[in-house]
DNA sequence: TGTACATCAGTGAACGCGCGTTCACTGATGTAC
DNA sequence: TGTACATCAGTGAACGCGCGTTCACTGATGTAC
């Protein structure tokens, strides 16, 4: 298959087909999504930006639903990713401490894919890929926590709840921190988790 | 001063002046947010319900973010006294316990008011009694977690990394019940909370 | 007590906005024979 | 190897949407004298 990559981007003229239109509007709505904030993301700038007509995405996602809860489950896949290799080489308490670590990281770093994952009134939550990743992710937690036993419950699961512990504490710290909590600026977050995150989580027991 | 309350309520016909209009407009402003969540609040509805044109807040408000502040220092104060009243008798680790039961059943039991008040980008967080009813709520809890050395600081400052610990535990898990990481049906979150918050706090060290 | 007048608190029409989606269409591709 | 044709992946114009805000206005209130 010839790919005909976006002429934005090549300057020479594209032909009808794009090629491969479904990892650029992805790439276009990450930029659009980072640069807008989640409550301003729109299609048709998707659209713009890939060098497409408005219509054009409907053909890959369907509506705008379905490309935002594309672009939360590769959010949550690389949250994941992220937990895991934070916490590769340790165990127990540190493993937990380092994923804590990763995890505000990765919301504050990348803060509108974090706010979007959540943002159940904009996703298909039953979609299965976004479902699946947000599932492993919590797993991650959970092993850590429990070891062995851990990684096979659901978060609902009583047995869970030492996971959720850890899990509500660095999402509620990630959250306040990225809404205002301490300080308006945009470093106020990262000040915040340098300064007091490390403390915070010796609160956390597990 | 005469009050002509909204020809809405009481079917007779009332003056070109309302009477009481900002506190009318609280109310139907708080019955929009409730109905249709803060995604999709509008100044339009609620002058509508009012009974007033929709150019009359401006008057009270200046714009929808004025209004919506209004309601977030409002909910702000509501979240602060029920902490306080959760926690009046009580010392120690159980007032904080306390605390976090209270803090996460008005997540649920108001969930648009509290969705609002987090939400920086509708908001104008420099406002003086928005500013002051979430420093309180903070102080409260800071101040059942520290004991007399609380309450004074702000949560940036490293001596309220306990409080900070505490009150995100509680915010995050209110905020994964909420946007249903234990469920999507509307009884999975106080579900969660029941079932799983009094387990989870046990793993909150103060 | 009456009157003039400033101020307050509303009206309602109009504006401009960008949005997501639909629709009939067409250029390009790939496959069956 | 050529050809017919189904299918795929785009176009671009149009639709309808409800929104927040602005504007010139006017009815009602309250106050100074």
């Amino acid at each position: 298959m010839v790919i005909n990559q976006n002429s934005v981007k090549t300057g020479l003229p594209r032909s009808y087909h794009h090629g491969a239109l479904r990892p650029a509007l992805i790439a276009a709505a990450e930029a659009v999504l980072a640069e807008t904030g989640v409550d301003r993301f729109s299609l048709r700038e998707t659209a713009r930006r890939a060098g497409v007509s408005a219509s054009a995405p409907a053909h890959h996602f369907g509506d705008a639903r379905g490309l935002l809860t594309a672009l939360a489950a590769a959010a949550f896949v690389e949250l994941g990713d992220a937990l895991e290799s934070a916490s590769r080489t340790l165990q127990g308490a540190q493993a937990v401490r380092a994923m804590g670590v990763a995890y505000v990281g990765f919301a504050l770093g990348q803060r509108a894919s974090f706010d979007l994952m959540w943002r159940e009134s904009l996703l298909d939550c039953s979609n299965a890929e976004y479902a699946a990743a947000a599932r492993r992710a919590f797993s991650l937690l959970d092993r850590a926590v429990r070891g062995e036993a851990g990684g096979t419950c659901a978060p609902t699961d009583p047995a869970a709840a030492p996971a959720v512990a850890a899990w509500a504490m660095v999402h509620g710290f990630a959250r306040l921190a990225l809404d205002g909590t301490f300080g308006l600026d945009n470093a106020a977050p990262q000040h915040a988790a340098d300064m007091l995150l490390p403390a915070v989580l010796d609160h956390l027991e597990v």
